[in-house]
DNA sequence: GCAAATTTGTTCGTATGTATT
DNA sequence: CAATACATACGAACAAATTTG
């Protein structure tokens, strides 16, 4: 055989949604249907669906049927711009929120210690938040910080409020602590249990999420420091992101393909 | 059933590589023998390990038996750094290569033309590249510059060589144009079948790749206007991206989990 | 609200093909 | 060439979700 039965029916079903004739929402016919039509049984049938779901191309919906998938139009979130929280922003008209943040206290695991210059099981204050746009979860975002910072008078940090002048204000206008510059570092990853559940992807783990990890760094002799770090996750299908640089027009383009 | 027996069988296995009982690069048992252990079907036995398989934990290799997955070091690049061309820097040492850029004249599909404020259908020269680093394929780029560039006199930009001032350099002192600014735009989606193939990565799409799509601007009357829009794809599992702002440390940190 | 029909999800069994050792 | 292990394909049965009458 010289390719597969499964990838021919898929690659067949697939030319049908890139040509048109499938258009997104548009219901397949049912499993049986095809394996009628393509003179294949229903398991086979199910490998070339499959091979379509896990590129997000069809959707099944049991009880229902399996539907050529609807395309999502992106948010996006703007990296080079705002200085020191990483804060989203629709690229439409849509009601944002965001969840009270649940504040914790917890041993550093290594890839927080690490980012905070701290020893490994040091004490941290981490601050989650949930954030939606227009009813859909958009992303979680978890920052912690160094224990030291409450000890020397920051403890509004302990607050599961909040902080509306913003985290970094606070922290100037009460420790006199300054943010100089902070770096950024995306990875994609699978999502874990808990991220699928909150974002309702699909659980067989073919949509990743995107971490962006974000280090603040204060002034010190020695150069910067950093005093605090932020892990954003946000489901990659649904999410792009914008980094500027030198002069570029304001006006938001439309979503890149490519 | 409270849940399906293979991903009860995929968590217990999940567990046993988490708990570090089964290490990366450790043969598990063969689907007969997990059959017997689990008392389940050879069928059942490959939906968990297909579960594993999809978010990366383990490898099949047929006629070998299955791996416990190998934690790969990721290359990084820094969007930040570099005043027009995406470059990729490694963050250990290797030995970096890239092929000779492989011109073409073509239409502009939409994605491309709505980057370079062109009509769809005109013509646009691409210029292709492949990099590897250590001999493994990283990165495959692709440039589009507008069929105007050329008839005002760039017609360094039809040698399929590479210009080793660098395109920015040269297209200032042949027209006089200068680079102002850029916008990076990134993107996670399923691999196309070419890039499966470029990257070796496996074809049932469970691993993605990451699309930088940046666009450089010009100087104009009317502010910033694009003249070449890039697009870099990257194996979203081997990669990740650092954008600094600000003062922040020059060394450079660690891999990031979380 | 309930029952039937439809559709996808899971599991088993079996057979054959293909890649590697 | 033979043995082993994963890949593909078929058929069958029951479960779970949803819509419809």
């Amino acid at each position: 055989m010289a390719q597969a039965k499964y990838r021919k029916i898929a690659q067949d079903l697939l030319e049908q949604i890139r040509s048109g004739a499938v258009r997104p929402g548009d219901q397949l016919p049912s499993e049986l249907e095809l394996g009628d039509k393509y003179s294949a049984s229903r398991n086979t049938i199910r490998d070339a669906v499959k091979w379509l779901t896990l590129r997000g191309l069809v959707e099944a919906k049991p009880g229902q049927g399996t539907f050529a998938a609807q395309r999502v139009q992106p948010f996006v979130t703007t990296l080079s711009e705002g200085n020191g929280w990483l804060s989203e922003v629709s690229n439409r008209s849509g009601t944002a929120m965001v969840t009270v943040p649940q504040v914790g206290i917890r041993s550093a695991p290594r890839y927080i210690a690490d980012r905070l210059h701290v020893p490994e099981g040091a004490q941290v204050i981490t601050r989650r938040q949930e954030r939606y746009i227009d009813r859909t979860p958009s992303s979680v975002q978890t920052t912690a910080y160094s224990m030291d910072l409450v000890r020397q008078g920051a403890t509004r940090l302990l607050d599961a409020e909040n902080i509306t002048e913003g985290t970094v204000a606070y922290l100037g206008e009460r420790l006199g602590l300054r943010q100089v510059g902070h770096r950024d570092r995306l990875l994609v990853r699978p999502p874990e249990e808990d991220e699928a559940r909150f974002f309702r992807l699909p659980d067989d783990g073919r949509a990743p999420v995107v971490t962006v990890v974000r280090t603040g760094y204060r002034d010190h002799d020695d150069g910067p420091v950093p005093f605090r770090v932020t892990f954003t996750v946000f489901p990659a299908g649904r999410h792009q992101f914008v980094i500027d640089s030198g002069e570029v027009p304001k006006d938001p383009p439309g979503p890149a393909e490519g």
